[in-house]
DNA sequence: CCACCCATGTAACTAGTTACATGATTTC
DNA sequence: GAAATCATGTAACTAGTTACATGGGTGG
C-alpha cells in the first residue's frame, strides 16, 4: 500500500493540513497516484495513530485546522518502504478492453471515445510541458530537481506515446469505415 | 466497472469454464486488466444472475464443471458499455512515488529496484514480440486481427518507452553516486 | 443575509486481495 | 498411494468510491 507513503513524501516536502494535501495531491502526485479527500483524511488519522506524523493546531486559524509534520518514525518508515521491492503495478486500461470487445463483436463506434482521450492526453501533455518550462529551465539543477525533472519527463514521454498510438488507432478505425 | 465486460469479451471469443477464463486471463487480457480467480468466479455468478451469460454442464466432465456462454442480453450490455464514456483511468505508479521520496530525503538506493523493473519490462517486451511474430506475421489481416495487433503494438510501445526511461533514470542515479 | 468556498469529517458501498477449504483427477 | 494439479468456491479483510453532513469564513 502506497498512499501513506505518498502522503509522507508530500508532508516532508511541505508540512500541511489535510485540505492542503488533498489539493496539492490533485496537482502533482495525483499524476501518478490518485486519492480522494476522504481517503486522505482517513489515512492521515491512521498515520497519526501509528506515530508517523503529528499534528499541531494552527494559531490564528479556524478551530479544527491541524497542520501535519513527519516524525522520525515516519521518515524511517518511508526509507523502509523505499527499500522494499514493490510488485509490478497491475495495469488497468479500459480502452484496451473496449478495443478488444470491438474486435470480437464488430464495429462499436469507438471513434468518439478515442477522440476524447486524444484530447485529454493532449491537454495533459501541454500541462506537463508548461510545468517543465516554468520549473526546470535552469542550466544546473540540484539532485532533487534533476530527479523531479526525470519523473516529469517520464510523464511527458508517456503522454506522447499514448497520443501517437491513439492517432494510429483512429486512422485504423477510419480506414475500416471506408471499406 | 470493467471486469464483467472483460469477461464477456473473453467468453465471446471462446465459451469457457471459470477455471479456463482465469487461466486465459493471465495470458492475454491480464496484460491490461488483472483479476484473481476468486474475483472471476464471483463475477461470473453475478453475471449469470443478471442474465448476461448462461452455464451448461459439460457432458463427460467432472461434476460441477460448467461452461459459460454469452446471452443476447450480455452482448447488448457489452455494446452499451462500449458506447459509454469511461473516465480516465487512474494511474498507479509506485516507482514514481519512490523516486519522489528519494528526491525529498536523499539517496534511498533505488538502483536495485530500477534494475529489477528493467528486467521485468524487458521480459514483457520479449514476450510481446514473440506473440507478434507468431500470430500476426501474415501479410493481410482481418479487421479483428488488425485491431488485436494494434492493441499489442500499444503494449510494445509502452514497454519500449518504459525501458528507455528506466535506463535514463538509472544513469542519472549512478552519475549521482559518482559525484 | 445568502450563496459560495473552506475544511474536516461519517456512513455506506463496491472492488480487489489474501488465506483457506474441498473434492476430483492425473502423474509419478 | 502420495503428490501435484484441476476446478470451484467461502470468509475475512483492505483499499477505494460516492454520497452526504457540518460548521466557519468571505464576497456580493
Amino acid at each position: 500500500m502506497s498512499l501513506p507513503h505518498a502522503l509522507l513524501t508530500s508532508i516532508l516536502e511541505k508540512p500541511s493540513t489535510g485540505y492542503e494535501l488533498a489539493r496539492r495531491f490533485d496537482k502533482s502526485i495525483a499524476y501518478f497516484w490518485h486519492a480522494t479527500h476522504q481517503q486522505i483524511y482517513r489515512e492521515l488519522a491512521k498515520m497519526e495513530l501509528a506515530g508517523w506524523i503529528s499534528a499541531t493546531d494552527i494559531a490564528g486559524a479556524r478551530a479544527g485546522m491541524r497542520q501535519y509534520q513527519v516524525l522520525a518514525e515516519g521518515v524511517s518508515e518511508l526509507q523502509r518502504w523505499a527499500a522494499s521491492t514493490s510488485k509490478a503495478m497491475p495495469l488497468r486500461d479500459e480502452l484496451m478492453l473496449k478495443l478488444r470487445a470491438d474486435a470480437a463483436i464488430g464495429p462499436l463506434g469507438l471513434n468518439g471515445e478515442l477522440q476524447r482521450l486524444l484530447e485529454l492526453h493532449s491537454q495533459q501533455l501541454a500541462n506537463y510541458l508548461v510545468i517543465r518550462e516554468r520549473d526546470f529551465s535552469a542550466k544546473t539543477l540540484s539532485r532533487a530537481a534533476a530527479l523531479q525533472l526525470q519523473i516529469l519527463n517520464g510523464g511527458i514521454a508517456f503522454e506522447q506515446g499514448r497520443i501517437a498510438w491513439l492517432e494510429q488507432t483512429l486512422s485504423l478505425l477510419e480506414q475500416d469505415l471506408a471499406s
